[in-house]
DNA sequence: CTCCCTTTGAAGACT
DNA sequence: AGTCTTCAAAGGGAG
């Protein structure tokens, strides 16, 4: 498996990604079942869903199409990205394939080939924090109230030993949109609702809506104060690297110190920093992180719930609790939900996983191992972070909720 | 309002 | 060691 050969050193990362796909003869037999996958798939959907998702099944082939258009988008994306990453750095910390999907945190990468990473450096220098300013006011589980916000272009940082490299891209389209772990809407196009806000200024393009819902933190220690007032904050060793507008509409980043404030703070700020809610000990909001006593969902972006936690969390301080770190179907599911929602028209959360279910192993071995390879940095980062957490930390929690315990 | 459903994978618990 | 259980996400549906 090309991209899953982590090189050694890596002592971290479960063995998932070294699953046993089977050899030849299971690779046709894998094709086979991916052609009846697919042909299954109106058939699910009709036998799973309601009537009216029932009279608009496409016929197998047009989800033949579809599916192979969806994953000839990822690879191509997957490409472009490698690509683009390569093309704006001059051969420094990326020299084997990028690690692509991990927009959150540009980190060296421990598990380049060459295994020469110094303990230190597996650690990232240089953070790019993707806050993407969406808030969901007033939201409710039903009917989410989306207030996108998202002004800026999408940028870049690769670590150069010390320097920053900001690289902004120049099409519409965010090159890690596609493997973002915690996106919701990678693919979709603008909201219609979209308010006239700074992307549409002109030489401010904006992306596409994405929600970089997460983002993982640098290690305790790392960073102070965080100000979440941008796009993406870049931080390095101890400064935050805020991104401005320059007069042409591209972000540039200037230093700062983490304990003062540019003046774009005060004017965008982030529900993400309110309250203590969702914290890492840094300080800084972790998607794994919720509220003890709220589900994850939207809630960290809904200023009004985060504003509830901070006064109840005043009231009786709790233990936040770090969920676990996605699994690489659970990445996958991610990502193509709407896309799923979109294309069968269902709302249906549990028939909309069994249509995953069954494209998950529709997919190739190399399309799946993309996202192994996500969970498994996923996991790595985790384990980075909270390395004091313990699955067992959340075992058991559900039912004792239940029984009101 | 709360729980269930449904999927896969990881990891803890149990035998 | 092998098997079982729980939890991650999601959101409509049911009670």
């Amino acid at each position: 498996m090309p991209q899953l050969s982590s090189g050694g050193g890596d002592d971290l990362g479960a063995n998932d990604e070294m699953i046993a796909f089977k050899d030849e003869g299971e690779q046709e037999e894998k094709i086979q079942e991916n052609a009846l996958t697919e042909r299954d798939l109106a058939d699910l959907k009709s036998s799973l869903v309601n009537e009216s998702e029932t009279n608009q099944s496409p016929n197998a082939a047009a989800i033949r199409r579809a599916q192979q258009g969806e994953q000839r988008s990822f690879a191509e994306k997957h490409r472009e990205l490698i690509d683009g990453v390569s093309k704006h750095q001059d051969g420094g910390m990326y020299k084997t394939p990028a690690y692509t999907g991990y927009p959150f945190l540009m980190l060296p990468d421990p598990y380049l080939p060459n295994g020469s990473v110094s303990p230190s450096s597996r650690f990232p220098l240089i953070c790019i924090w993707p806050l993407r300013m969406t808030a969901q006011a007033g939201h409710s589980r039903k009917r989410p109230v989306r207030i996108d916000v998202t002004g800026f272009s999408p940028v870049f940082v690769l670590q150069q030993s010390n320097k920053v490299s900001v690289v902004q891209q120049s099409h519409g389209m965010h090159p890690l949109s596609s493997l973002l772990p915690y996106g919701n809407e990678h693919f979709s196009p603008s909201p219609p609702h979209l308010p006239a806000d700074m992307s549409q200024k002109p030489g401010v393009h904006r992306h596409q809506s994405q929600d970089l819902s997460g983002y993982y933190s640098l290690p305790p220690g790392g960073v102070g104060q965080i100000s979440p007032s941008v796009s993406w904050l870049l931080v390095r060793q101890g400064q935050a690297v805020y991104p401005t507008l320059s007069p042409c509409g591209f972000r540039q980043p200037y230093a700062s110190n983490l304990s003062s404030t540019p003046s774009s703070y005060s004017r965008f700020p982030h529900p993400l920093m309110l309250g203590p809610s969702g914290m890492h000990p840094t300080g800084i909001p972790h998607p794994a992180i919720v509220p003890p006593t709220g589900k994850q969902e939207h809630d960290q972006y809904d200023r009004g719930m985060y504003l509830k936690q901070e006064v109840k969390q005043q009231k009786e301080p709790k233990k936040p609790v770090i969920k676990k770190p996605l699994n690489a179907f659970m990445l996958y599911m991610k990502e193509m939900r709407a896309k799923v929602i979109a294309e069968c028209t269902l709302k249906e959360s549990a028939a909309i996983n069994q249509i995953l279910g069954r494209r998950w192993h529709a997919l190739t071995r190399e399309e799946q191992a993309k996202y192994y390879e996500l969970a498994r940095k996923e996991r790595q980062l985790h384990m980075q972070l909270y390395p004091t957490w313990s699955a067992r930390d959340n075992y058991g929690k559900k039912k004792e909720e239940k029984t009101g315990e």
